[in-house]
DNA sequence: TGCTTCCGTTAGCGGAAACTAACCGTTAGT
DNA sequence: ACTAACGGTTAGTTTCCGCTAACGGAAGCA
């Protein structure tokens, strides 16, 4: 279970340009040249974030010669999903709880 | 101008504090200084955090009074979800392509 | 009316994040 | 062995974020 960092994942998400390469990535492992090419950013940019995204586990590299293929590891994006549904599903049962106790309109 | 889209909710989420006041916001609606009570942060903190999560779409406020009661919106919440959870569905179909694949392919 | 409570706002500070540019190691090809 | 390509790392700067402290405004109560 490496969903221990699931807290750094949130933080992994929070920027625009690492949402924009785990999209990437979600369609297809690709290596760190193929990212940037399609990002108004460098490879060390890239190459940067990639590091933060694989230390927070939802990422995995894969050496192939002189190139990196990065991956994206579904099994984090579950664990997040999860916590995710657990907020909704407690939201939701507050809002049980006050649809129960307003039979009639308030201040 | 800018065309920046100010409610991110990913970036909303990013920050631990703001998830805190999230998760006792998912067991029902209170208000600040109920939340600034159960957190290591001022009143102040919290106020900016509230206003933050509102202006990503994350809870809703309703004044009672002196008082605002902030609640958790599952819509938002949701809408988060099911954004995490198309990512997921995609890296898994990269995987099941890759595991469809014989190990003898070399590029 | 005067007072208290509750909350939002602003200013300012400290720290963290994002980005570019330059350098170095590694691998493949000639 | 030499060269080119790919990628990680570091240094450095700039910008943004989170927090506290102080101030001001609005509602409730005697």
């Amino acid at each position: 279970m490496d969903a221990n960092q699931s807290g750094d994942g949130w933080s992994a998400l929070a920027d625009g340009t690492r949402r924009a390469i785990v999209s990437r990535l979600a369609e297809g492992p690709q290596a760190v040249g193929q990212i940037a090419a399609q990002l108004p950013v460098t490879r060390s940019a890239v190459s940067q974030h990639l590091k933060i995204l694989k230390d927070a586990g939802l990422v995995s590299e894969q050496a192939v010669g002189t190139r990196r293929i990065y991956r994206l590891n579904p099994t984090a994006v579950a664990a997040l999903r999860d916590q995710l549904d657990t907020f909704w599903q407690r939201a939701l049962a507050a809002y049980a709880e006050v649809a129960e106790q307003a039979p009639e309109e308030n201040r």
